[in-house]
DNA sequence: CATCTGACGACCG
DNA sequence: GCGGTCGCCAGAT
């Protein structure tokens, strides 16, 4: 499984704004749906300036252990994400991508 | 080939 | 809101 669609989505994603794993897999149509998603950020390659910190789970959640979870908080909250109870205001900053940057994963 | 393991999310009590 | 179960499926063991 490639899972380079999913970093072009996600490397889309502008500052102070988040997708959900969910999200990514639906625009994508993912077969295995969310889960997929987050096996993809977990295998996200380094130095490709992928910004990881940016999928979170369905509430604003941030779903990975620590001591990632800390890092991710701190980078969002550098660029203006505001963490309420540990979770992202999703009414403010979940990004819906234009269609041209919904590029589907196809089936050869 | 058999199992286990999740950076998930929907459901239910 | 919270914890437990279940379906999902690519990788790891």
């Amino acid at each position: 499984m490639t899972w380079d669609p999913v970093y072009k989505l996600v490397k889309q994603i502008p500052r102070g704004r988040v997708l959900t794993y969910g999200a990514v897999a639906r625009i994508l149509r993912l077969p295995g749906g969310a889960r997929s998603a987050g096996r993809a950020m977990a295998a996200t390659p380094q130095g490709r300036g992928i910004p990881w910190h940016r999928v979170v789970g369905e509430r604003g959640r941030l779903l990975i252990r620590e001591p990632y979870a800390s890092l991710q908080r701190k980078l969002l909250e550098t660029e203006g994400v505001s963490l309420i109870e540990s979770r992202v205001d999703l009414k403010l900053h979940l990004w819906t991508p234009p269609r041209r940057a919904t590029r589907k994963v196809q089936s050869a």
